[in-house]
DNA sequence: CCTCCAATGTCAGAAACTGACATCAGCGTA
DNA sequence: TACGCTGATGTCAGTTTCTGACATTGGAGG
């Protein structure tokens, strides 16, 4: 056997959304999760660039089902059908972790600045999803556009789904607002 | 004369502006900018909840901007019209203020910490509209998608016009992005 | 002249983070 | 087998942000 337990990062994690959610984010200290973890407040550090960072995985792998499928769209599909595409896929993203999502929902929707990093992760997610588009060929500011219109769409039936009792289609609720939206700038 | 120099917050904000261009926003301490002001650190969070707020001025006031604007929509007004008045209200109040404008975000976009206040504040803007559409009447998801698509516009819009080297009418650049949203809509 | 108050100062401390260096199981290699 | 290297972790000291509690005092108002 290794030296160590292996999995240092998941068990981190795992700590982290457990006690955020006994004590609260605040009451929560980077020294208490990492005891028990069973680690050191060091190794915290090393695989988190700071304490938010633990509630929020690998943002590569996320924007990257909505990037992929913004990119395997048809070469016919608009700018707007590449998106759509791309919410479809990201809805399949979150499939049987509804109730995973809820908790750490509550977790970020209690503290400011778990929300704040949030926030700037939808920034992110629509600055891949531009590119993407910019890959395809689409101009700014029309990438830019759509690109907004997209994750507003995806962040708003986010809410939605992850606020209800039961489960439900994320991709397909993401694809209701987008027409929402739609109706809404008609 | 009084016991000490009035304005402290004033000089506060304006000696972490010189500092954060100077030095950089990381590499300039609280007590540097406490120094710079004449007070001590503990004043400083006295005026400023921590050390990115002091470049975020009243959002009481600012969002109040956009939100009189559409409440003084005329009753005939559709919820895209208010918002579009919104734009153009808010397009004045920052008339006059291009070069300083065009500093505090040179500051801002160098560092991540401060995009991430930037998000969250244009998310406080976005849910005082939608609430401002609300006191028109305005049912969801209607007043929230209405509101998302407001301050996407206006935010596009206002990254044209700081990045811009000549000043320009932010409220009919913001009207024009409005416009093109909706045709990406389409 | 007295009293109260608002703005500031002083001080101690918790918690988040960082850099530098130490440890050591297990791996590959001679 | 012995040896040396590596990668994950530990240890430790230090800086900075932020908070709570209490002290100070010039000036306004009675």
């Amino acid at each position: 056997m290794s030296r160590w337990e292996p999995g240092s990062q998941g068990r981190l994690a795992e700590a982290a959304a457990e006690l955020f959610l006994e004590r609260g984010y605040e009451a929560t200290t980077v020294a208490d999760i990492a005891a028990r973890a069973g680690v050191t407040e060091r190794t915290f550090f090393r695989y988190f660039a700071d304490k938010r960072e633990v509630l929020f995985g690998d943002p590569e792998a996320y924007n990257g089902v909505f990037t992929d499928a913004i990119a395997a769209a048809p070469a016919t599909a608009t700018p707007l059908d590449a998106v759509a595409a791309a919410l479809r896929a990201a809805g399949g993203f979150f499939v049987g972790r509804h109730p995973h999502a809820g908790i750490r929902q509550r977790i970020i929707d209690a503290n400011p600045a778990l929300q704040e990093r949030e926030q700037i992760k939808r920034l992110h997610l629509t600055e891949a999803m531009a590119e993407a588009l910019h890959a395809r060929g689409v101009p700014d500011p029309t990438a830019r556009l759509t690109a907004e219109l997209g994750t507003v769409a995806f962040h708003l039936a986010f809410v939605r789904w992850v606020t209800a009792e039961r489960d439900s289609d994320l991709g397909a609720l993401a694809l209701d607002v987008l027409a929402e939206l739609r109706a809404a700038a008609a």
